[in-house]
Order: structure tokens, then C-alpha cells, then sequence
DNA sequence: ATCTTCATTGTTATCGATACCATCCGGCTG
DNA sequence: CAGCCGGATGGTATCGATAACAATGAAGAT
């Protein structure tokens, strides 16, 4: 234990054991300035003989710069925006950036502390998840950065200096084309924690908005308190089929919530989708996964990522990247909805 | 954009505005030392009134300490390793520590990169996925680090100060029993990336060496290339019944290739658990949200991540935690193999 | 009235790097 | 041969905080 406390090697050390000043060193470890053949092997030697690793606090702190970027999403544990995640990983990994992760499990105020934290951190640049309520310590905290911001999952409204993500309102109106398309007239929305999560709030309005413009009323089913998992899509549509057994299609804030409704609908033996059609969101593998395979609609999460993750290497580098990227939409048509 | 280069709001200047010393302003943000009451209200409006935002680069680079730890797990976007994470997480931080998150995709080398990149930034602790192979280079720089370092999901053997994990060897046997309790006696085990991932390597070891002992050969089939998803699970359980059609029972690497494989076997028309029994591995919710509740084995993920971190932060606190926690496993039984 | 004493506040050095600029020196130009 | 040039190197200040200790001053003790 003793040990491990140890002061560990620094640039100074390694610039003794090589005979040159740390500014040398320095410069040759970075491959910064121009450094003659021989200086360099020999300080290479000495970092390596000494088991050097650099301090990168004191590097950022010196220079102003970091390769850090701080990632704040809803959950780590939702599939869905682990691999927005991951997209991003593997863009900014491979060029020696670290990414920070803060989950602020939809809570407002969770969100405002880890953005101040990340802050203090300096990172390169932000990754923040759309569709979030934000207090107004995290606008002023936003305003205040002095990085590039960008805007995750959310492309509805363009905020910050860059989005990448879909439009939930699009998606909203895929779901509605669909039933109408198939003369469906009753339909019922299924979902949880709709009052934090704003995405998924807007594309319930936007399937309200367009049923209703051909006079069609929306069910909805929702419930705040509960979790956004299969189990929870199997109590809600229970409870929807009780109150209003005529209904013939169902939209699911989630394919998770999907596999959980359709699981309760075998059981009670209504059949899909002669009876009741079903359709989820994001094209999760579960989706395919399942006997009956799910109708839902796609979203290209790596991909949002990644774009995202590329545009803020733009930014880094200078170029003024502006605007936003929206994902493509489409619906990927299951056994859960009837064929056209 | 100019302007958001701007300097940022330092220590100094809220100590002039205050009219106080940086150190004296220092401790009242930070909360220690003795300051009255009248100069604490005056630091901390004058903070407040500049937006201050303290930087901890240039804190944890003077103090030597730092509240942010780093993970490395092999995959963000796999369920598994993101509920550990979120376990983690929801330790960490209401206690302000900041997790930092390395994703190595199984690769030793990737790993070996993490490891020197996160050890840069001289995190309090580090939190390792256990059962990968590691490099020569990555056990160099475990030896030369200066925090503690926990084991995470692995608990057969206890490296480091301290493991938290599952005992695989044990869930390897489990699963043998249970099959064996129902004089199951043709048994297949289905997997992919076993060459890496050395925890489900172990599980099938001890599932193989488990049934030998009652003169049982186990039929593998396992695929190194492919991911570790239901379509796999598919793919290779078509394979498996192609080539071993008298198959009574299989072990899948975890619950999404196990569903995989009971969607190919409804298709099949082989009856589950009549013609072939089923068992996964790691108790996801999605092995209770599809029709056939897979029996499988659970495990407590959220809690091996919690247990990791709170000995994390007892080691932090001066104790000397040592040793091991090993997370309970029990069979859930479901549905996809007989009951008794 | 003088000396302690303790709470409060300030001074200086340092953490480990990089930025910026000065210096050195061998070779080339005129 | 002086003067200039540019590659190679080093010196010093600085980044923004904290550690360690010194200094201040008012209250209480003798």
C-alpha cells in the first residue's frame, strides 16, 4: 500500500535520466517542434526505461486544451442511447479522445450537477441529450461553456451548435400513415415517464395531431411512474384492452414495451395482428429477435453517434460546422401489423 | 464564437471581487478550514454573481486528488455491462465522483490504450472488467498505478484489491445440474467471441467438465466472429440441429442468443421444453418479456456494481478492504425446460 | 497592562506540464 | 571574413488551483 503512494515518474525525470531540459522532452514525447534524431530516441529511451506516464491534469491545464468530451444521456442502462454511445466511442476513440459519461436518469437536476461537474473538467466539447426539460442553472451553465455543444437524438428544434438525431414528429407521423394506410381507426398510445422524456412526448403529440386531423381520437395509456420496460408495456396494455376492448392498433413508446404488450395479448388470445396491430420504436434487435417479428420504426442509433461525434471534430478543428443532421426514418414492417 | 473563447471566470477573481485572499475564498468554496460566517456570504455571492466555476484539473493537479474513476468494460451498448455500470454509477455519484468510462470491445489492446489514457488522468480508482486477457503492457501499468483498483463481474479469482462479481465456474454448474436433475443427457452449448471473453469461457468449462464427470459429452457450437445476439443464437442453433438433430437441451452464452435460438425452434416446429429444453444466462428482462418465460440464470448486475463501488469508496476512506464479494446466482426457472 | 491563545486570513511554494521567446551554433552568402 | 539564417535546445513565466505555514488581531487569562 505504502508503495502505491509512491511519487510517480515525471517529465522532469525523464528529461534528467535523457540529459535535456523537460522543454525537450517535452517536445519530443509530444512530436511538437523540431527535435533532432538522436535527442528523440534518447528521450523515448528514458520515458520508457522510467516507466513514464504523462500527467494529462497538468498537460490541459497548461495548454488550454483537452481531449475529453463530456456525454450526457438519459440512461446507460436503455439500449437505445448506448449505442448512440457507441457510435460516438468509435469515432472519438480512435483519435485519442476520451468521452465522459454522466447519465442523468431524466432528472432535471441530476442533469444540472453533472453538467457543472463536466464543466470542471474543461472537456473539448459536450454531447447532450435533446429532449430533456432543462433548468435554468443548466442554461446559464450551457451559455457560460467555452466549448462546442451538440445536441443529441433530438433534431426537431436545432439548439446549441450542431444536432444529430431524428425528428420525433416525423416518426410520430410514420406510426399514424401506417394504421391509416390500413384503415386502423382505433388506435391507443402506450408509454411511461412521458412527462420527463420530451422526445417520446413529441411523437405521441405528433400521432394525436395527425390522427385527429382525419377526426380520430388517440387512446393513451401512460403512466409516470413506472419504468419504460417490457413489464410495464404488458400492464398498460392489460389495462387499456380492459377499459376499451374494441381498439384494433397500438403504437409503444419502445419496442421493449412492445414485447411486453404483445406478450400480454398472446396470453389473453387476441390475435396479431388480425385483431390488434402493433407497433414499436427504435428497431432494436429484440425486434427481429422475437417469433412474432415486431413492426416498429428504425432508428440508425450508431450512426447518430457517430455523425454527432464527427461533427464535433469539425468544430475542433475549426471549421464551423452549423446546423443539423436529421436521421432517416423509416417504418420496418413486422408480423405485427397487417401487409399492403 | 469569439466570445465563447473568452477567459473563463478564476479563483482570483472571485476573491478580488469578495476582497478576500484566493485562499481564503478557496476554502470557503471547497468547505474547509475556519472562515466566518460574514466572509463565507461575501465569497460565496461574489462567486455567484461571476458565474464561477471552478476548474478541477488545476484543483485535483495541486491536491493530488481526484474524484473521478475510471471504468473500463468490454461493451457499453450490452445490457450486461451497462446495468454493472449503472450499479456504479448509482454509488459514485451522490457522492461526486465522476465515473469515466473506457469501452475495450474484448480488445487487449484497446484495453492496454484505456488503460494508459484513463491512468493519464490520475483517477481515484479504477474499476476493470475482469476475465480478458491482458496484455504485458496493460498488467505493467496495473503495477505502476497509484489507486486502488477493483474487479468487476469476475469473482473465480481475485486479482487486484478487491473483486466483485459472479462465480462462473459455479454458474457453469448450475446450469449442468439442472439439466442433469431433469435427466437431460444430450446437451449442446451455443456461443460466439469465446476466445476473448474469458467469463463465458469459464462457464462452458465448468458446464463441460461438470457433465464429463457423469461421462456426458457436451456438443459445442460456437462461432468467434459473430456478435453475441439473438440473430447469432439463430443462425447457430439452425446449425446445431442440422448437424446434432437428437439434441435434448442447450445452453445459450446469455439470454438474447437464447432467444434467438428458441425463435429459430418455433419456426422449426420443435417443441420447447418437450423436444429441446432451453436455459440462458444472466436473468435480462427480456427473459421474462417474451411469451415463453426462458429459464435462465439470474444475475444481480445492478448490485455487483454497487458492491465494486462502495468498496471502492471504503478503500478511498482509508480502510483496507480486501478480499472478495460473490454475487448469489440461482436458476431461474422459466418455462423452456421442465419443471420437477 | 501584558501575555496567551485561538480563530481568521494571507503569503509563498508547488503540483506537472506547455507557451513563448531567447540562445546557441554550424553553414551559407556576399 | 563578417553577417545572416534557421534548426536545435533551454530558460522563465504561467495555467488555476491547494498545501503548509506565517501573520494578524481580538478575547480572555494573569
Amino acid at each position: 500500500m505504502e508503495e502505491k503512494r509512491r511519487r510517480l515518474v515525471t517529465l522532469r525525470d525523464v528529461a534528467q535520466r535523457a540529459g535535456v531540459s523537460t522543454m525537450t522532452a517535452s517536445k519530443v514525447l509530444r512530436g511538437a517542434g523540431s527535435i533532432s534524431e538522436k535527442t528523440r530516441q534518447k528521450v523515448r529511451q528514458a520515458a520508457e526505461d522510467l516507466g513514464y506516464l504523462p500527467n494529462s491534469l497538468a498537460g490541459s491545464l497548461s495548454s488550454r486544451k483537452s481531449r475529453m468530451v463530456a456525454v450526457i444521456i438519459p440512461s446507460i442502462a436503455d439500449v437505445v442511447f448506448s449505442e448512440v454511445l457507441s457510435g460516438v466511442n468509435s469515432v472519438l476513440r480512435p483519435r485519442g479522445f476520451q468521452t465522459f459519461i454522466g447519465e442523468s436518469l431524466f432528472d432535471p437536476e441530476v442533469e444540472t450537477d453533472l453538467l457543472r461537474e463536466m464543466l470542471s473538467l474543461r472537456p473539448a466539447g459536450l454531447l447532450l441529450n435533446g429532449g430533456m426539460m432543462r433548468s435554468p442553472d443548466a442554461e446559464s451553465l450551457l451559455e457560460r461553456r467555452n466549448c462546442p455543444a451538440i445536441h443529441l437524438w433530438d433534431s426537431d428544434h436545432a439548439e446549441h451548435d450542431f444536432s444529430a438525431g431524428l425528428s420525433h414528429e416525423e416518426a410520430g407521423r410514420l406510426v399514424a400513415a401506417h394504421f391509416l394506410e390500413r384503415n386502423l381507426r382505433r388506435i391507443a398510445y402506450i408509454g411511461a415517464e412521458l412527462d420527463r422524456d420530451l422526445c417520446a412526448r413529441r411523437r405521441y403529440l405528433a400521432l394525436q395531431s395527425a390522427l385527429r386531423a382525419r377526426a380520430i381520437d388517440l387512446v393513451s395509456v401512460a403512466c409516470e411512474s413506472m419504468p419504460r420496460q417490457a413489464e410495464t408495456g404488458r400492464v398498460l396494455t392489460e389495462k387499456l384492452m380492459e377499459t376499451h376492448p374494441q381498439i384494433e392498433a397500438i403504437h409503444f413508446l419502445n419496442d421493449a414495451m412492445a414485447l411486453g404488450g404483445l406478450s400480454y395479448l398472446h396470453e389473453a388470445g387476441i390475435r396479431v395482428p388480425e385483431n390488434v396491430s402493433v407497433v414499436g420504436f427504435n428497431g432494436t434487435s429484440l425486434a427481429n429477435a422475437v417469433r412474432t417479428r415486431l413492426t416498429t420504426i428504425d432508428v440508425p442509433r450508431m450512426e447518430i453517434g457517430s455523425v454527432a461525434a464527427r461533427a464535433l471534430l469539425q468544430m475542433l478543428s475549426g471549421e464551423l460546422v452549423d446546423g443539423r443532421w436529421q436521421a432517416p426514418l423509416r417504418v420496418a414492417q413486422g408480423n405485427t401489423t397487417p401487409k399492403i
